[in-house]
DNA sequence: TCGGTAAGTTTACCGAGTAAAGGTTGGGTG
DNA sequence: CACCCAACCTTTACTCGGTAAACTTACCGA
């Protein structure tokens, strides 16, 4: 893959990343081509396969920084922070500040929308969920001061945080007002850690 | 789609998922083509994907019926039993007569292998994961019973079920003595669902 | 000046999946 | 019996994502 060296290809690949999401916001994921995309870009197909492995991705190309988010979470909290602990402080602190991360950035609509409606984009989405589940297993394992099940505390987090993104994304797409959805976000995540922490509710 | 007529239909079907799967089986699933399995089952290729909407469906087909597993779990229990308790009960039945599903019968280590070495076939297997989340939510929205978040619910038991999953995946695929894995499995998910109940360990 | 190397191009290909239109077979009805 | 309908399957042709390989271009440092 290019993007080492310093001859164009940064911008080669951030230009071909710009004009496939203004494509596919504008006429839907599975609407335009491959070929579409490269020639928008004045660049060969083969290209677009060099700078990314797989369409998806052309979209998707910021998500990666989800691990780090996680990475840094884990391993830069005080000594008297659990993990989970950590975990819940860093996405209430991206929730906060309407990290574009934490879907709560303005005019991510379009965006969000583009992405419920493909298939095979929310099923990339999954892949993504489960690397940074792995991500975040490998971590709690990497670190000294976790102890317990790593595979399970990580699947749990991971699960628990994406029920309450899909619900605010559900809102965003509904219309809702921003900061009602922001608001109620955030007290989700908190009732979900909750829940994490002292169990489910015997309600059935 | 075939397979609701009584002439052959169900028939051709049951033929090429058991061809497909042999060959799979043997040769891996990204070595086999559908042009290959349609040859080796006598037929064209789009009568396979008149029969399969995918070509990991040729070898996943029987997991469908999982959804039917958490449907009868929690419609069928008794008044006194929560809907989590009847999930637990209807996992813990399956693995202790080593239900196909439960990935505990004899001779799956080539089945599971398969799986495992094959990035479309576990992307398609966190398909049918999301899938039954669903349902399982849907389910305890319409149960009158259950009180509580059903998506926050859904997702953790369905996260808590999978994590423990792997692992006994894992060990089938080390070699480990089957009845050994079946035990260690039985506990795994006896303590994934008190984990459920009491929530985390602090121990990080 | 020369050669190495990253970036991009052309060409050619593979395999999954879809569209369309037509052929075969059996079962029910006038 | 003759006929037709419906289900099943076929052939053909196509689209699109993704890969392989060999060639070009341009900078960069020795």
């Amino acid at each position: 893959m290019p993007n080492r060296g310093d001859r164009g290809g940064a911008q080669t690949r951030a230009r071909i990343a710009a004009i496939a999401t203004e494509l596919f916001l504008e006429r839907g994921f599975e609407d335009v081509t491959i070929a579409e995309v490269a020639a928008a870009a004045g660049v060969s197909k083969v290209t677009v396969f060099a700078h990314f492995d797989r369409k998806e991705d052309l979209l998707l190309d910021r998500l990666p920084d989800v691990r780090d988010v996680v990475r840094t979470a884990i391993h830069e909290r005080a000594d008297d922070v659990g993990a989970v602990e950590a975990i819940r402080r860093a996405v209430l602190a991206l929730a906060a500040q309407r990290h574009p991360l934490s879907g709560l950035s303005e005019g991510a609509e379009p965006f969000l929308r583009t992405l419920i409606a493909s298939p095979a984009l929310t099923s990339r989405l999954r892949g993504f969920e489960y690397e940074i589940e792995k991500e975040l297993a490998a971590d709690l394992d990497a670190d000294s001061r976790f102890r317990g099940d790593s595979a399970l505390t990580a699947a749990l987090l991971v699960a628990a945080y994406r029920t309450v993104a899909v619900e605010m994304v559900r809102r965003r797409l509904a219309g809702d007002d921003l900061a009602e959805i922001a608001a109620a976000h955030q007290a989700r995540l908190e009732r979900a850690f909750e829940v994490l922490a002292t169990g489910l509710p015997n309600g059935g």
